[in-house]
DNA sequence: ATGGCAACTACAAGTTGA
């Protein structure tokens, strides 16, 4: 048995003591970390490797930035899509016990009519491209991240006030369903959920203690992998500790 | 309709996130 994980931490500078707490409360195998928020130099992996876990990143400054941590020997790292030539780090890929992981920060797209929008969609065509060269190498494959995508309306508070918004919109969840066109399974809706269950709140207007929330963190995984997982939550715990990133950990059992 | 919070850079206020 296994258990891997994915949490948007908002700066590690800031979320590394979080972090170590989270992992020595839950001492997951692999744990998939976006917006490090810094520059590979300032890597605190010291820390991490003296909490039991081998690191490897791909960060940058101020934005963005992804790390793989795991109990277990990691191999094969790549750092972004080979597909797709991008200044930004969103990308890290490696091997860990014969399972291929991709950690990924799916670009936000802030506005539908924004060039960033473009972006995002051009970014999520190339990952689509990639993973289906991915998949036929690596069939024990899990794309675990920040999606910045909450795919169906009821992973979203008030879908009625986010109607075409970016992070619902349909060509972001087009590209979404796309990936389970490709074969990959959403391992949280694999089981039954509690209703209103999300993985971010806004930090504005009390979001997490209104609930008002977006599930867009997420574990897909491809069918060997799907089938031997036997659990998916999310870990609202941290949320609500001091100085909470806004997203929350979601956990994937594997048996 | 806008901004609200947090983190960043940099030192003030602007940018980004989701």
């Amino acid at each position: 048995m296994k258990k891997i994980a994915t949490w948007n931490v908002n700066s590690l500078k800031v979320r590394l003591p979080q972090v170590l707490q989270w992992l020595g409360d839950n001492p997951v195998d692999v744990l998939c970390l976006q917006e490090t928020k810094l520059t590979d130099d300032k890597f605190p992996q010291a820390e991490i490797n003296a909490a039991g876990y081998e690191v490897v990143f791909s960060g940058q400054k101020t934005y963005n930035g992804v790390a793989i941590l795991s109990r277990h020997p990691i191999t094969d790292v790549v750092k972004n899509n080979p597909l797709f030539e991008d200044e930004q780090q969103r990308i890290i890929a490696a091997t860990i016990e014969g399972v291929r992981y991709v950690c990924a920060y799916i670009p936000n797209g802030q506005a539908p009519d924004s060039e960033k929008y473009q972006y995002k969609l051009k970014w999520l065509a190339a990952l689509h491209e990639w993973l289906a060269q991915e998949q036929l190498l690596h069939p024990r494959l899990a794309l675990l991240g920040d999606y910045n995508i909450a795919p169906e309306d009821r992973d979203v508070h008030d879908p009625a006030a986010w109607v075409g918004q970016n992070l619902v919109s349909e060509p972001e969840r087009a590209a979404f369903f796309h990936l389970e066109k490709m074969g990959f399974t959403d391992a949280f809706r694999k089981f039954e959920q509690p209703e209103k269950l999300y993985s971010w709140w806004d930090y504005r207007q009390m979001g997490f203690r209104l609930n008002k929330g977006l599930r867009i963190d997420h574990i897909l995984l491809t069918a060997p992998l799907a089938a031997q997982c036997t659990a998916c939550v999310i870990d609202k715990v941290p949320r609500k500790w001091e100085q909470p990133s806004d997203h929350a950990p979601v956990v994937a059992t594997l048996d």
